[in-house]
DNA sequence: TCATCTGTTGCTAAATATACAACATTGTTT
DNA sequence: AAACAATGTTGTATATTTAGCAACAGATGA
């Protein structure tokens, strides 16, 4: 369906602040969009109306507002199966000693929304809110070989471990439904491991994943097996909570 | 400065959608909005193909998107203040045994940016990303009272204690500067009483508040002034962390 | 089955956003 | 200091874009 485009380039402006750390001034912008300053400008003012921009203080650049912050939580809250799912996080953390996640598909990509850090000096922290490749993580891999979701068109590298072949992807895919877990071998960051299994509901639908992440040090291809194990069986669990019984 | 109408208009759906907690959909959001249901179909399908909302797959009603839980995220971990602050929260829940709160001046009230709980059975709780108002919140009266905001227009009721005259207001804000400490007694939630302080940066800039809230009987006018001198104490000690010198 | 409600699409009129330009403001350089 | 450069805001006419209407399709329920 055809856009909005005057929506729509409001909602871009909001794209382009995410990026900019230290904010944009309105002529910046308008030329990162490829509109006139006049366009930029009330757009911007626009924006700042409803609190989705805020001006600094200082230099009068704009940055992403406080109701984003709020909406944003709002959303938070609404997921409930956030709420069933801590206790098993920290059964995760305290089974491997790794931090553990909870991520659920959101445009085409996995978006985390819950986190246990681990008590080691050296972990892999992913920020609540943040969105990652499907096809390259562990939690990602999960929610495609689950869910309904369809294979992302492009399977873009991010290390010489991502695999970009469509056809190996989808073998894996397979393999990770016999297993019940999957595997992200330093596929996205260097120097880290994951493994996740599916979460699903009383109809056996996937709603989410939940995963560890370690170092490869730590998470050495011997044990990951191991940890898949452990992953699969504390992923059941919550399932089990959420009404899900295996057969 | 005039606003652009359609770009207002998608930011108003997502107000909409904010209130509505089971989702809205097509016709409903066209009947709140005043416009036609073509006009609000089209709107909403702008938001969704940014993310900003998302159709629930069994209701095919909107929420609000998982673009605004990435985008707020972003928002919060821009926040510095908030990394400062954290120890200083549990120093107050220690000494108080009441839950303290991280809050910092939006859209002209207060943005509750950060929470510490107390163990308390009975605590009150506020969830990061609300908003609350100023004049009638211990953390707003501080941001009021040492910030450059100007009073609000209209000082709104929410319990019988609720100040509603500027000039009472006014008078207590003089008190506030004075004390360094603000107090809410029952003026906003009845049963709660709640206790703040300013956090001042290196330019003795009012940059945010810190303070508790309990319930009435633990917090009670007796003991209401010593919590204000613990409170100020710590945000005092957030402040010198963050440059501040006194004098 | 019919009826009702919801959501989408084509189309045109009309409102609206856009770009241009001029102006105001701020900060920088010589 | 003074001229200069860059930024942001405002007024206005044009033309693009949106909005509403109406018709349609799909789902839901009586």
């Amino acid at each position: 369906m055809a856009e909005i485009q005057t929506l729509a380039r409001g909602l871009k402006i909001l794209n382009l602040l995410e990026q900019a750390r230290s904010g944009l001034g309105t002529t910046e912008v308008a030329k990162e969009m490829a509109i006139d300053k006049s366009s930029a400008s009330r757009l911007l003012h626009t924006l700042a109306n409803y609190g989705f921009v805020a001006q600094d203080e200082d230099s009068s650049r704009y940055q992403l507002g406080p109701r984003l912050l709020t909406l944003g939580q709002r959303v938070l809250g609404r997921i409930s199966l956030r709420d069933h799912a801590r206790p098993y996080l920290y059964q995760l953390v305290d089974a491997t000693g790794e931090c553990a996640h909870l991520a659920i598909l959101a445009q085409r990509q996995v978006l985390y929304i819950d986190q246990a850090e681990s008590s080691a000096a050296l972990r892999v922290e992913s920020e609540i809110g943040t969105l990652s490749p499907l096809h390259c993580t562990a939690l990602g891999k999960v929610l495609l070989a689950f869910g309904e979701c369809a294979l992302p068109e492009a399977l873009l590298p991010f290390t010489q471990r991502t695999i970009t072949a469509p056809a190996i992807l989808g073998a894996q895919l397979v393999q990770i439904r016999q297993r019940g877990y999957a595997i992200d071998d330093e596929e996205y960051n260097y120097g880290v491991r994951c493994v996740a299994a599916p979460v699903q509901d009383h109809r056996g639908m996937t709603v989410g994943a939940i995963g560890i992440s370690g170092p490869a040090g730590r998470v050495t291809l011997e044990r990951i097996d191991d940890f898949g194990l452990i992953v699969r069986r504390v992923a059941a669990g919550l399932s089990g909570k959420l009404g899900y019984s295996d057969g």
